[in-house]
DNA sequence: GCAGACATTGTTAGCGCTAACATAGACGGC
DNA sequence: GCCGTCTATGTTAGCGCTAACAATGTCTGC
């Protein structure tokens, strides 16, 4: 690199350098055809020679493209969202974009609303938004001025374009795998009531049951902490009610859950089978190890952003179908089910 | 909101429709004093109606500021840099810059100047890196185009602003209190050698043993993962080796060890008293209720973009003193040390 | 009532880049 | 050998904004 004269290169000073004029360094930069080979590495030889960096600004200026997509993501110790974070970061700059992000500490409309208005100062090209909860999808416009969204976890959404996990199907198959082991019924501690994935594991639930012809309790709501799925768990054994067969909307829950059930002498699986949520890494490490739902984050990122790469390109024209992707979940048995 | 005529509004269309001219809109919204109340009012009128909202990228090409701060983070399932990211988010949000984040599939020198790359040609002004491992650090260019750079986690650094918990002053705590609970010695299950964290938690509980006159063995190493604890500790358990105390580098291994132990019929705390590190969610609901060392995760994110924002502002003269600020950590105690 | 200071607004000139058009030479067909 | 076509390059004109300077008024003190 030659030493820069005080100030960061610029295109035209890379173009004195190569003996050419600008534009053909933009040629170069930008990759068009019709530039002599020779020419070309002339060009690069003194880019490399000069340290010359193109100045983004200036060429979102006048393309009128930032290559900056955001997200809005929630402020959260849960396993699922941080996951799917990174799938998004990684697909979005496989395909060459950067990646804005704002975290929500709370999941109200309003601040939905704020995170959208900061990201659109900076003219990103189109929002990824993470939305478990309903609060997070209502707050949210389908386009941002002229920007795309797509919702992430967004369970039954609205007409918006939505990639999530098959939170109702994974349910499901949980509650068929207990009632499969025998069991008459099988009772549910879900998640808080304004989140949409709780909501889907309930639905899935109560199909699985009514499927099965079986009786469906009412559920018990918890926060998805560790320490509600203990106090209401202790309530069902201290109440009489604890069913031979338990769901638990997610894995810190249940750790919850089987620490009420340890300290009051009921055994897991014997007395009660317990399935979890989430397959956490510490999952298979509990006593006993957790029976659990997986999903695939990873995917749910990668296909939230192929989803609105498409939207990018066809300028929204695929908005009409407001595509919704649905990755599988799949069940993990271990011992907490009793098989 | 007025219709558009077809393309967004720019900063000569709100001049025409308050009937200034734009360099007044200019100094309105950039808060230049000497602009009339009635005229600054207009022209705040005319924004709203037409919905106006200024270019980033002009503002920037000719200002050379781009308000973005640049986050390269690992990819991570581990409880700690998830939360360390969103405090940054907080922290950078709050003082009014965006976030552009990149994340590492792999701690590599080179994965981690690519990512430092990739910001660089957006322009970020500055560059936090959550740099836990010792091969990110190593990585990692003091002043990457100028811009500064701040390491958070990245324990005892080079000659860089370091921002960081006090991992050893938390694992000392930890070694003390069991010491003081009158075990002779205490074993040491570790994390990866490459991890910064994991090498100050060794030197911590070495340092808080060799105070106290107490014979340390050789620390077994694991990859923070609860796989790992668990064959560590059943290891300790089939080759008799296991001490009357043990302290766990972190909380996932920790409960790979309380398996291992259930499962050899070792009680905790009764034949072993054990502490974790990092006060997960669920630490207080294992059986036994897990003794562990928290940290502020959130004041750690919250730090570094302070040290960032003052090397910003001082045009890194403030580099010469290479900040270090630490954090310190606490020590929560449960049932599983016994006291 | 007038100089000088100050408050308020307007005008001009880029920031660094790409798109569009202009130019000049090379090539091929008849 | 001349024209149309194609290739390679240069020239010009902004993108939307802020900084610097210029040009007005407005007010004060004496």
């Amino acid at each position: 690199m030659a030493a820069p004269p005080g100030r960061m290169p610029v295109m035209a000073d890379v173009a004195r350098a190569a003996g050419v004029s600008h534009q053909t360094v933009s040629r170069v930069l930008n990759g068009h055809p019709n530039v002599r080979a020779e020419t070309q590495a002339r060009v690069l030889a003194a880019i490399e020679d000069l340290g010359y960096r193109p100045n983004s600004s200036a060429r979102a200026l006048v393309t009128r493209r930032t290559g900056v997509i955001g997200v809005v993501a929630v402020d959260t110790a849960h396993y699922g969202p941080a996951r799917t974070l990174t799938g998004i970061e990684h697909a979005a700059r496989a395909a060459g974009y950067y990646l804005s992000v704002v975290t929500l500490t709370e999941a109200s409309a309003e601040q939905v609303r704020d995170a959208m208005d900061h990201l659109a100062r900076q003219a990103v090209e189109g929002y990824v938004v993470i939305a478990p909860q309903r609060s997070v999808l209502e707050g949210m416009p389908e386009w941002a001025g002229g920007a795309p969204v797509v919702a992430v976890e967004g369970g039954e959404a609205r007409e918006l374009p939505v990639v999530c996990v098959d939170q109702e199907g994974g349910a499901r198959a949980a509650v068929r795998h207990l009632l499969g082991l025998g069991h008459r019924t099988v009772g549910h501690i879900a998640g808080p009531r304004d989140w949409l994935e709780a909501e889907a594991r309930v639905a899935g639930w109560r199909r699985a049951l009514e499927e099965a012809g079986a009786p469906a309790a009412e559920p018990l709501y918890g926060d998805w902490r560790p320490r509600s799925g203990y106090e209401l768990a202790r309530r069902l054994v201290q109440e009489g009610r604890l069913p031979g067969a338990l769901f638990v909307a997610n894995d810190q829950m249940a750790v919850g859950a089987l620490r009420a059930f340890g300290d009051a002498g009921v055994r897991v699986p014997e007395d009660v089978a317990l399935v979890g949520f989430d397959d956490v890494p510490e999952a298979a490490y509990y006593a006993p190890p957790l029976t659990t739902v997986a999903q695939d984050f990873g995917e749910v990122g990668r296909r939230g952003i192929g989803v609105l790469l498409d939207l990018l390109e066809s300028g929204g024209a695929a908005a009409e179908s407001a595509a919704r992707e649905v990755v599988p979940a799949r069940l993990v048995v271990r011992a907490s089910c009793g098989a």
